[in-house]
DNA sequence: CATGAATGAGCTTTCATTCAT
DNA sequence: TATGAATGAAAGCTCATTCAT
C-alpha cells in the first residue's frame, strides 16, 4: 500500500546523511561546505535532504545534539556495571584514551567551529547553553553520588568540579590540535586524570 | 619613480583598514564579514581596500603576522628593561591578567577561528606554524637565557616548556570562552603562573 | 474490465481535492499554492492527486469548469419554475445579493486571477474565451426568451445586452474588491438592477 | 576622481531597469518573471540590479509607486493651466481617452496583479491602501474646489464621489480587459463622464 | 590612488512531478 | 489505486573582485 517506508529506514537514511555531512563538515567546516558537497558525498539529491532537515544550519545543529545525546547514552548505558563514581570517571578518560587521535582532531574542529558559530547566532546561544549544562549536570551527577557514597570529599563542590573537568577536557583537546603531538596527548590525559582524582578525592 | 604618496600616508592607511576588519572578523567572524561590512566600518571605498590588500584573505592572513610581530615587538620593547628571565615570564602573565576580558574573548575567538581556517588551508598550514615556531622560540629564549643565568634548573628543557607555556595559555583562554567566569579567570592564570615556575625553577 | 473502484467513487473524491485545492487557491494564489499545501488540506497523498488531475493548471482548469457549469446548471434547475425571463433575471440578482460578502471576494479574487493567468497562456486563451462565450449565450439566451415572449422591446439588442450584464457584474465586484465596503455593495446591486431592466425593458 | 556617476546616471539606470522590468512583468506576470527574464531584457547583470532594488518585490512596489506618482505629478503640473474644477476632471478623461488601448491593458494587468498580489501579502496591504487613499484625496481635492467655487453642487459628498469616480474607472478598464472590444471602450468612456458631470453638477 | 557600479559564478532552498513499493 | 521519498531544474539573492572614470 506505500513506500511510507520503515520508520527504521527514514532514521537510517537521516543517520547517512548526517554521517557525509559530518565528514564534509570536518574536512571543510560548516561554512565552507555546500549542499552540493554534501549531495555528491552521500549520493543523494539535493532535495532528498531537504526532506530529512530543514536546512542546512539544522543539520549541523542535529549534529551536535546527537553527538551530545549519544555520548550521555553511551556513558549511562555502560554506568548500569559501573556501580562505583570513581569507576565511572575513570571510564570517561579511558574513552578519551581509545578515541582515535584522528577522530579527536575531527570532533575537536567540529566542536570548536560549532562553538564559534554558535555563539554569533542569537538564536543558537540558547541552544549551546543546554549542551554545556547537559554535560555539566551529568558530570555533576556522577560526582554528587560519589560524594555521598563517601568516594569523594564531603566538601566537594559538586559544580566546580564538574565544570574543571569539561573545561581541562577542552583545554587538553585543543592543546592536542595546536600541537599535534600524539605521544604528549595521552600522557596528558593521564596527568589530568590524577589531578582531577587528587581534587575530588576524599 | 617617487611614488605619489608617502609610504607613511600608504602605511597608516593600510592600518586604518586592518584595524576596522579586525573589528569585523572579531564581532561576525571571517567568513560571514563581507567587504561591504569592512567598507562601511573604515569608511574607504571598496577599490581602495584592494590597493592595500589583494584578497579578503589576504587581510586575514597580515592581520594575524601583525598581531604576533605586534606581541614580539612590545615584549622584546619591555624586556631592555627586565634582564631577568623570570621577570620577563611574569611581565606575560601581567599581559594575560591585564588584557580586558571582553578583548580577550575577541581576540580568543578570531585566534581560534583563524586555526582552524589555516588548518584547512594548504596554503596556509605552513604560515601558520610559522606563527607557532615563532612564539615558541621567542618563550625558548627568554627560558634558554634563564637556565644559562642560573635563574633556572640546569636540565630543563626549553622546547618543552616553551611548548607548556603557550599550550596552557591556549586552555586557559578556551576553558574561559566556554565558561565566560570572569573571577575564575583571573585565578587561574595565578594558579598557572605558579605551575609553570614550579616547573622551571632550579 | 471492469474498473477498481467505481465511477462514482472517483467523482466524489475528485470533488474533494477541486474542493480543498480551491480553498487553497482562493487563500494564497494559483501560484503561491503549493501541492503540498493541497494535500494537506485535503488530507491525501501527493501521488493520489495525480491520479485525478495530470498537473496543478488542470486542477485550475477544471475548477474554472466546473464553476462556470454549476452557475449554469444550478440556474437551469432553479428556471424550470420561472418561465418569466425577467424573473430569470431578477434570479441572477438575487443571487448576487445573497452571496456572502466574503465569498465574493474569494471568488473575485480566483476570477481575476485565472483571468491573468489565462490571459498570458497561450493554450487557455481559448478556453478563457469558451467560458465567457457560456456565460455571453446563457444570458443572451434569457433575453432573447424575454424578447420573443413581447417581455423586453423588440429592438432590444440581446448580444450587446448580455454582454453589459457581465460586465457591469464584473466592474461591481471589482469595486468592492477595491473598496471593501460592504453596504455600498448591496445598493449598488440594486442601481445595476434598475438600470438594466431599464436598458431592456419594452 | 570617481565613477561615482552623476545622481542622473543612477536615477536612470533605475528608470531604465523599472522599464524593462515592467515589459516582463505586464507579459508574464509578476510571479512568471524571473530575475533572468529582466537581466536578458534590460541587457545587464544579476548583479547590477541588486545595486538599485533590494528585491524583485521591492521593484513591483517601486513600480506601482512611480506609476501613482508620475500620475499625480502630471495632472498637478497641467492643472496650472486649469483652473476650473470641471476641466481638470475633463483633462483626466482625456487621458483616459488617448491612452493606448495596449498600454491600457498592460497597465490594467499589472494594476490587478499587483492588487491580487499585495492583498495576499500583510505587509503589503497598508501601502496599497496608501496607494488607494493617495488617488482618492487627489480627486477628493479636485471636487471640494469645485465645490466651493460653485462649480458643483454644494451638496457634493466629495469623499463618495471620489471613491465613485476611480470605481468607475477600474470597472471600465476591466469590462475593456474582459471584452477586449476598443471602440465600445471610448464610448464608454464618454458615457462615464457624462455620468459623473451629472451627479456632481450642480 | 580613489571610487563604487558592474560582474557572474555560486549559494541555499523550493516544488511540480515521478515511481518503486 | 495510494503512498511519500526522491528528483533536479530553477528560483532569488550574495558577494569577492574588477575596472572605467
Amino acid at each position: 500500500m506505500s513506500p511510507k517506508v520503515s520508520k527504521a529506514y527514514k532514521e537510517e537514511k537521516r543517520a547517512i546523511i548526517l554521517e557525509g555531512a559530518l565528514h564534509c563538515f570536518t574536512e571543510k567546516g560548516f561554512q565552507a561546505t555546500t549542499i552540493d558537497d554534501i549531495v555528491k558525498h552521500v549520493g543523494i539529491s539535493k532535495g532528498a535532504i531537504y526532506n530529512y532537515f530543514a536546512s542546512k544550519e539544522e543539520m549541523y545543529i542535529q549534529m551536535a545534539d546527537d553527538k551530545m545525546n549519544a555520548m550521555l547514552a553511551n556513558s549511562l548505558e555502560h554506568f548500569k556495571s559501573l556501580p562505583v563514581a570513581a569507576d565511572q570517571i575513570r571510564y570517561m578518560y579511558d574513552r578519551f584514551r581509545k578515541q582515535p587521535l584522528a577522530e579527536l582532531r575531527k570532533w575537536m574542529a567540529f566542536h570548536l567551529e560549532f562553538m564559534l558559530y554558535a555563539a554569533r547566532q542569537p538564536h543558537l546561544i540558547t541552544r549551546w547553553d543546554q549542551y554545556a549544562d547537559k554535560a555539566l549536570v551529568f558530570m555533576q551527577g556522577i560526582m554528587e553520588a560519589g560524594r555521598t557514597s563517601g568516594e569523594f570529599r564531603p566538601d566537594l563542590d559538586c559544580a566546580a568540579a564538574s565544570r574543571l573537568f569539561w573545561s581541562l577536557r577542552d583545554g587538553l583537546a585543543l592543546q592536542y590540535m595546536l600541537s599535534g603531538e600524539e605521544l604528549d596527548y595521552l600522557q596528558r590525559i593521564d596527568d589530568m586524570e590524577s589531578m582531577v582524582f587528587r581534587y575530588i578525592a576524599g
